[in-house]
DNA sequence: AATTTTGTTAACCAAATGGTTAAACCGTAT
DNA sequence: ATACGGTTTAACCATTTGGTTAACAAAATT
């Protein structure tokens, strides 16, 4: 058996491609890199992946694989909103810091080419607001929360989340603040953006 | 005087370039594209700009000039906590409007290079916490708002308006929604969001 | 009117880049 | 041992791309 060998090989190639997409994007990357990364010779990306295309679309469903379950977690949980927005915040700001490119990288080429998550939009597994809709419906009912529609809760949730990231240089400039204390300041939000939502949200 | 001419030509060029720009990024545009778009010889881009990256410089630069001032709205506006919020919002979903590549173009840009935002700190009219972070910490000490530090807040405001642009196909596949609801989502939020922020800081 | 300066173009160039190919390599089965 | 299969590499190729050049056109200056 040889296949230890290739499969090593090709598991390589999309480590080194993850890393240089991510950073570079589909137009920044090179090949060239992605090779050189991988310690192998250009010709196995095409050997394994056929075409630069190929290999980027491999490596956005890796990575996006990584980033469903995430969303999944508020989506599809059965623990309340409440709890739910206390555990997600607190995990997505965790999960983020060991990779801090995908959100930017997710976004960035969603814009170039907005048709490409269709394909995905089958796969099971794919985030779905179903399930999530009911329950804040319900809960609005209820009247243990404010009157919000879950599209609009899901968004802000995503956007206090995701976006500290996703602006982290502009964010810096403006506050005038290091890494640093940037990395503090998102440390912190770990709780405090739980607790802006939920303040928000919550009838006394 | 044939000035009429060149500044024409300069600003054919930049308005051709700012589109391009803003659509593929600095590694997707071609400079070929952007002659075309303008209506002139390719070799004119480096008569008036000399290079891709100076040109590109220009377009960030005067992209970025769009928006200082609406965040200079909020951190340097004389108004109460509570009005800035409310016409920050109503404002800055309207102008995005207008502007509909603008947030992911300049975030795209400084993720590629972070370095490149220092050499604009010191222009003026660069958008600056100061003000804005007495005034938040004046309105906690008199008890108007519930303790929450600026750059939070700051974040927080910033995402909850920005974030549903820059990552509208996400959302746009998650909640299932077509270009008609969203739009409708996004005007929603013209008041919706001040509201959220609002019941989340204003003290009882 | 002659000349100099500025604006504009077509043709060209060198480097970079995604991709291909033909030969070498190497473990395995015959 | 040898032939065979997938794997790997160096060299190569065609195209794209940012940038240049030299000649030409249009103003501006004298």
């Amino acid at each position: 058996m040889k296949k230890g060998k290739d499969e090593n090989t090709e598991e390589q190639i999309l480590e080194a491609a993850k890393n240089v997409f991510q950073t570079k994007g589909m137009d920044g990357a090179r090949m060239q890199e992605i090779a050189d990364k991988a310690g192998i010779n250009k010709a196995m990306l095409h050997y394994y992946y056929r075409s630069k295309q190929l290999l980027f679309e491999a490596v956005f469903k890796n990575v996006f694989s990584l980033l469903a379950p995430q969303l999944n977690a508020i989506l599809n949980d059965d623990s309340s909103i409440e709890e739910k927005v206390k555990n997600f915040t607190f995990n997505y700001i965790s999960f983020i810091s060991k990779h801090p490119y995908l959100p930017n990288f997710i976004i960035q080429e969603l814009n170039r080419n907005p048709e490409f998550i269709l394909q995905m939009k089958d796969s099971k597994g794919f985030p779905n607001l179903a399930k999530f809709k009911k329950q804040v419906d319900r809960e609005v009912e209820k009247g243990s929360i404010k009157p919000i529609s879950a599209e609009q809760l899901f968004i802000n949730i995503l956007a206090l989340n995701i976006f500290p990231f996703v602006a982290k240089p502009l964010i810096m400039a403006f506050s005038n603040v290091d890494s640093k204390v940037y990395k503090q300041l998102m440390e912190d939000r770990k709780t405090e953006v739980a607790d802006f939502i939920i303040n928000s949200i919550k009838n006394t």
